[in-house]
This record gives C-alpha cells, sequence and structure tokens, in this order.
DNA sequence: GCCAGAGTACTCGGATAATCCATGTCCGAGTGCGTACGG
DNA sequence: CCGTACGCACTCGGACATGGATTATCCGAGTACTCTGGC
C-alpha cells in the first residue's frame, strides 16, 4: 500500500466497525471488505487503539470496537493517530549548512507546512467518521 | 527519500537557481547543498523541465536554470509538476464490492479528498520561490 | 601574430546493480466456548 | 441432573522472509573551452 493511503483503509476499517456495532469485528473480516491482508488491518489497527479510538479483545468472539461513537470521531483525529505527522517530510538528508540556501532552507519550510498542516487538519476537522456510513 | 519529501527538495533546487541566476548549476553542485545524490537532482529537475519552470544546458559550463521569475513561480505549481496528484491516496486494491461499506467508501472518500486537494492547492498557490531567498 | 581544427574536460540522460522499506508468512500468547466426567 | 475442569478453536501481536520501489553507480551523447600546429 502506498503510505498515503494509510488514512483511506482507516476510515474504511472505522466505517466497518461503526455499521458493524456492537460486534467485535476480526481483522481477518475487515481484510476481506478493503481487500487486503490481515497483518496490515492489525498493524494499522494498532495505532488505532494505542490512540484510543478503538478496543481489541482476543480470543474467541474477540476482534475490534469503536470506543466512541462514529460522530465524535473527526478525520483530524485519525490522521493524528496515524502519526503522519505532516503531509510534506523535510529532507531525509541535513542540507549542507555551508551553502547559505541549505543553511536556512529547513526552518522556512518548517514554517510553511506548519501553516498548511494547520489548515489541513482543520479541514479534516470538519468531517467525521459518520460521513461516510452508507 | 521518503515520497514526500520531493516537494522540499524541489524547493531547495529552485531557489537556489533563483539564489545563483543567472548561473547555470551543475546537479553535482545541487546535490553537493541538498546533500544526496546528482541522480537524485537530475530525476527531480527532468519533472522541472518537463514543466517548462528550468531550462537545462549540457556540456562545459553548462547546467540547469531558472526560466521564469521566482516571484512568479507558486508553490502549488511546483507540486503539481512533481506529479503528485493527491496528498491521500485511494486503496491501492479495490474494496470489497459486495461489502456495503466496501462499495461505497471510494467514492466518498473522493469526494472529501477533492475537497481537501482544493484547500490545499490554494495553500499552496500563495507561497512563492522567492519567498525561500536566504 | 592569427586562425583553424582536433582533443579534452565537463555536463545531462538513460540503463543497470544495490539497498531499503512495505508487504506477506509464520509462530507464539491469550481467551472463551464446548465437552466430558464426576458428584 | 448439575457443576467443574480440561481441551480446542479462534483471535491478536510480534519475529522473520520476500518483493517491489527507491536510490546509487556506470556508461553513452553532446557541447564549449583550450591547446597546438600551420600559415
Amino acid at each position: 500500500m502506498s503510505a498515503n493511503s494509510k488514512l483511506s483503509i482507516a476510515i474504511h476499517i472505522l466505517t466497518l466497525l461503526h455499521v458493524r456495532r456492537p460486534e467485535a469485528i476480526s481483522s481477518a473480516f475487515i481484510a476481506g471488505s478493503v481487500n487486503t491482508n490481515p497483518v496490515v488491518i492489525r498493524r494499522l489497527l494498532a495505532d488505532l487503539v494505542e490512540a484510543g479510538l478503538v478496543s481489541t479483545q482476543k480470543g474467541v468472539n474477540g476482534g475490534y470496537q469503536l470506543k466512541r461513537s462514529a460522530d465524535s470521531i473527526t478525520l483530524a483525529e485519525v490522521f493524528l493517530a496515524l502519526k503522519e505527522t505532516s503531509v510534506f517530510g523535510l529532507h531525509v538528508a541535513k542540507p549542507n549548512p555551508l551553502c547559505s540556501v541549505g543553511k536556512t532552507i529547513e526552518s522556512k519550510l518548517s514554517t510553511v507546512y506548519n501553516q498548511i498542516d494547520e489548515t489541513l487538519l482543520s479541514s479534516l476537522n470538519e468531517k467525521k467518521i459518520s460521513d461516510f456510513t452508507p
């Protein structure tokens, strides 16, 4: 899965948990709907569990359940839960500080990216999981 | 380089070309400032050349040059030149159409993502390459 | 002294190897249900 | 007939291979400067 499709899959999962509520859903079942491998689902759900959006239960009749109501979960929360700190990444290797551009570019980029991220998060904040129910 | 750092590097390059104008700059020199491999620079610049932002010249004293003024190039243009169509990707594998959620999720996601992309592009449109000069 | 021509150095661009990350497979840990046995 | 205890099936979660994509190296094509030789 390309890195930036994680949000799509996360939304898909949460919508599914919402529709099936209060049933506990297994990663295998979710994978069948998303059309991918159960491990991908589990890895992604680990982040959502950590963020407190989902609860998990091992064993027979176990699986995943929404911990909160679907209309209280915004896409911004989901996005942050996935630890995708910013849509744009800075340089992987530090630019050359001996170059006048390289020395200053990262701080200037950060400023711009922070503004953009704020705008993006406020957009994401207006959408809820319940908006995706069929 | 992680996929989403391409914009950072592109901005870095264009800023460098602007500062050094009207000199022709080689990919090796740029790579020294960005701190990566010249091939990475060349591949990225191929997109910018194709988009008409940069001109290229082989041979001695050759290199890359800005074709337009730095204050006329917006980040939105650069972003589009890199062919990064959207910050968020849809599912790589088609969701299961037999599932009610899977059947409708992609069109709902597209609607939301399109709105977000518009917002993002208008943000990017307000910033220019000249904003990054040291 | 001046001009011409060949050589050389430097550049981009594409083809090929190497590395890295995401994905898939496997196995262990934990839980709840079902069943069987004893009272 | 009822209760308890054991076994089994099903689930998540982490460790280890595998494949594709990104990155780095190599080689070819093109251009301009320079140097040398002849006039």
